[in-house]
DNA sequence: CCCATTTGTAAGTGACTGATCACAACTTTG
DNA sequence: CAAAGTTGTGATCAGTCACTTACAAATGGG
């Protein structure tokens, strides 16, 4: 370790940091992931690990928090200068690449979902959703109804690329793709071959 | 301990073994949950708790498919006789009324989506959500869609339960709440005093 | 060039926990 | 009532893991 004479910046290490926390903990969440297996895939020893971030939970907040800015880059990134419906489509095709394509961040957020019962973890969501929902509202312009059941969309993606249906061939999860892509794109996520 | 001469059959304990797992198992996941915990919650030794389910995963998958056999039972209890969208309507009734009255059940839910990574898991759960899309499709007669939208509301209800945003006092999630109850059934759930 | 600060690690440690084994007590059956 | 089967527990153990301590090496400012 440590071959290379150069040094990063603590707070260098502590995003490298994240990004392995993130792939980790979304396999094992909280309990489930070792701090040596984070600190290995950074690149750092677990002790340093521990000063930089104090404590495991504390890491997977900041992980959890991490996470949902990432949503919420997303969807700037996505809606751009559009408004109301326009905004919408265009943020809801960004989410189902993202979810498509990005397991590890999706599964951290189920992971939060799921931890809610901790008092911390539960703030760090609310918080995060939060900021989501008024970004979405805003930028949309549209009534509690509406932004509701883009929402609901949203979390029902979650669930079927949780439980990775992309490829499924049970005719009820075909079904619910369509239901849930639409027909066009139920097309492009038929992967496997029989 | 065994002071009642009574002895139960391994197929009593293993229900209640159940019963107490999905209260220990909402709070900290499979990884986050002590076999002695359990054990202790449910009346019986830990050893025993092996004999009966012979592995701890053995005994989450157990109690996943425990959970959603349970939510199944609830939609057709709560269906009957009714078809289309009126058994749409009395089911979707009694899952907003289980997921804020039964938190344990809704938690272990969520656990079982986030350890999705897992094939055993991920296994279990696509077929108890099958089960569940299935019936729903064949009670309510409606097409992909509708029926897509269906479960989508109920996952927005999954996550707003977990967040346990009902006695929130942030105007963003009061909003959500209405968009998803509507507005009626808001007012319901206004619980805290300022 | 020296010294204060920052970056980094090797080597523990105490506590917990999943799983096993040996054994006891109760129940049923022939 | 004896044997066979079932229900149940105490004791233990090997492994894992979050977190600490002590120390080393690089960096940068004056």
């Amino acid at each position: 370790m440590m071959v290379e004479g150069t040094r990063s910046t603590a707070a260098e290490r502590r995003g490298a940091v994240l990004v392995a926390a993130q792939a980790a903990f979304a396999r094992g969440g909280l309990h489930g992931t070792s701090t040596e297996d984070i600190a290995e895939a950074a690149g750092i020893s677990q002790p340093y690990l521990f000063r930089l971030f104090g404590t495991k939970k504390k890491l997977f907040l900041a992980t959890l928090e991490r996470c949902m800015e990432d949503t919420l880059e997303l969807f700037r990134e996505a809606a751009g200068e559009r408004r109301g419906e326009e905004a919408l489509r265009a943020m809801g095709a960004a989410y189902v690449e993202m979810v498509t394509s990005d397991r590890a961040r999706l599964l951290m957020q189920m992971e939060g979902y799921a931890a809610c019962d901790d008092p911390d973890v539960r703030e760090t969501m609310q918080s995060g959703y939060g900021k989501l929902h008024l970004y979405v509202e805003t930028v949309s312009g549209l009534g509690p109804e509406a932004v509701a059941g883009w929402f609901a969309h949203g979390m029902l993606l979650n669930v079927v690329a949780a439980m990775d249906l992309w490829g499924s061939r049970e005719p009820w999860a075909r079904r619910l793709i369509d239901g849930c892509l639409g027909p066009e794109k139920l097309a492009a996520v038929v992967l496997p071959e029989p």
